[in-house]
DNA sequence: GTAATATATGTCAATTTTGGCATATATTGA
DNA sequence: TCAATATATGCCAAAATTGACATATATTAC
């Protein structure tokens, strides 16, 4: 990751990295932030190519719209649990969650 | 899911459903379970094949030695977002990680 | 056996994530 | 324009998850 995506990142709220790596991002935790990353924009377009609002999509996943803003803008407080469940319950195929992951 | 595996699931500490649900797991909510239960198998299998003890890996990821054994054990209560942290740190390729979908 | 090492289990205060709410802003359709 | 609908953002108390610790149990090597 480059120091150019890195600050892009903190500036949008992630944050990581110990007293030691200050500002330096560990190979997995980068890979970590791009996988979530990667999740939110890919239930953003799944959720709208199933014509659903954020609202019925709240219902279907037991949450509420301003969650599902939340998840689909990456807010780095979303837990990826949430995602992956939103993933499954828009019966994202097995192959697209795979081309998510790194490498 | 049939009725002996969800008893057993549940016997060691999962619960899941709503009350309009009593019991019955929906096809995302065991799908979701499944899905970490077969991480933790994983994340067991790699760890060792590493020759690293608990400890070690606790250390790798900043965790303890008892949480790597909660993680081991299909804990529940462990996140998903542990669960793939840990993954990645033992850089677990991405054709396994795959393999652990659903479908 | 037994000492050393590894793993499992329980607890807990601190941190993180949650759904829900209010409300601001953006988009749509007349 | 303008009302209706959709999405974004900030906030918060409640709930879930955390690492750390103590300690029980299991495994290993002699």
């Amino acid at each position: 990751m480059n120091k150019e995506k890195q600050v892009k990142l903190e500036a949008s709220g992630w944050k990581i990295g110990s007293v030691d790596e200050f500002l330096e991002l560990s190979h997995e935790e980068s890979e970590f932030i791009e996988l979530k990353l990667t999740m939110s924009r890919n239930l953003k377009e799944r959720r709208q190519s199933l014509q659903l609002t954020q609202k019925d999509f709240a219902k279907m996943i037991h949450s509420s719209q301003s969650r599902v803003a939340k998840m689909e803008a990456g807010d780095p407080e979303v837990s990826l649990d949430l995602l992956v469940k939103s993933l499954l319950a828009l019966k994202t195929s097995k192959k697209k969650v795979a081309r998510m992951l790194p490498h």
